[in-house]
DNA sequence: ACAAATTTTTAGCTTTGCCTAAATTTTAAT
DNA sequence: ATTAAAATTTAGGCAAAGCTAAAAATTTGT
């Protein structure tokens, strides 16, 4: 396979998830930044080598063997965007484009060496799930933190209000995108929530807590 | 700079190194596995493009523009290979390959803290020395170890004697290519040396010493 | 010095991945 | 049911990087 195929595969994939019928053309060529024609002239490249099923004007869906590539790639995605936040220091949202490329670097033990030296993680920056080696995963979701179960773990994702004065307030309270955040315990009387991030336990009110998303797994 | 590019002028840097003089399109080819035909196109290119220089049928040298670029290609296939040797476990002869792909990645933040992230060593697992981000480094040159001076530190490049015996001997003590020996001290009596490896001092005689090559810095 | 051998370059073709412009098919609107 | 609009494919080209075969320059051997 070669880079350029991974990258339509791999996004073949990401836009099949969504509405779960064929992957149209168009939609491709834009996730691609290309153009429509050439999409045509690489789906059909795909078809031939079984990685896809394509009809004319039909639209395309990942082959059994094509879903198989694609979540490979999508493990090597994560496990380096893991790679450069927890070892390398990179932020959040600095990860994409590098592992854009490290997804590309063909070895299976750099694969299985990477997973280990951090140690089996299950989820990226993003609170994305890694794929097994054998194309396993749990499913992800994204909820308020306020409905997130007490025990459960998942990745500050985003806000729902996003006015200055929220957004201060996370800021002077060291909470930001990325951040890993369980919930320790729910006070029955208010709804505010006793919460760990960065291994020390602070307490906000259900206010804050309805308005900041979560992606946690299962 | 694309990647053949990137391999192109990483060839001619080393095989530069060696004669001096300008590199032959012949040399090139064997390197790249190519054929002639094709490293005179790459050559026209990489010339128009100022990073070597060229006369027809006289050879190539690099520029100084193509000299720093060949350095900072050389600089991350070497911390590629110490990262993947010091923290996946990898052996010595397994890494080439892998960094061979790696070095080609672009993202200078990515180079700076896989810089610090190995704790900016100076040379590769072969022991060659790690250029500087400037372009900077030391020389290294290949050494029996009885010639190494006392306090020396180098890696284990190959050996004299090959014989089934002297194999064994190095197998039995743990000695294999690319560990790191440092020289502690000489008894001038036999000539013997007591020497560091993987953190432990062992005591070898000056006939095993005439046998085995360091390849030290500076 | 000069023919032979070797090296290097040129010419012409191939594949991959992309492009524009034109044709075709599907979908949406009246 | 037509027609208009949008989506998709085809046709024809281009640039990168490679190849083979043939031509040209350089080097070597006597
Ligand atoms: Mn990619
Ligand atoms: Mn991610
Ligand atoms: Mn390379
Ligand atoms: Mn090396």
């Amino acid at each position: 396979m070669t880079l350029s195929e991974e990258d339509y595969i791999k996004i073949i994939y990401h836009l099949g998830k969504g509405d779960l019928g064929s992957v149209s053309t168009n939609s491709i060529a834009e996730r691609m930044e290309t153009k429509p024609s050439s999409v045509t002239d690489m789906i059909k490249k795909l078809s031939e080598k079984g990685l896809v099923n394509y009809k004319k004007y039909q639209g395309v869906t990942l082959s059994e063997y094509g879903l198989k590539t694609a979540l490979s790639i999508v493990r090597k995605h994560r496990l380096w965007e893991v790679f450069l936040v927890e070892k390398l220091e990179f932020s959040w949202d600095e990860v994409h484009e590098v592992a854009e490329q490290l997804e590309h670097i063909k070895s299976e033990k750099l694969v299985d060496m990477l997973d280990k030296h951090l140690g089996f993680p299950q989820i990226d920056p993003h609170g994305d799930p890694i794929p097994s080696k054998d194309g396993e995963f749990k499913k992800s979701i994204k909820r308020l933190l306020n409905e997130v179960p007490i025990g459960k773990e998942g990745i500050c994702v985003g806000v729902k209000d996003s006015s200055p004065p929220f957004l201060k307030f996370l800021d002077k309270n060291k909470i930001a995108l990325g951040d890993s955040i369980s919930v320790i315990d729910k006070e029955e009387f208010d709804g505010s929530l006793h919460i760990k991030i960065r291994e020390v336990d602070i307490h906000i009110s259900d206010q804050i807590a309805s308005n900041l998303y979560l992606r946690i797994i299962e």
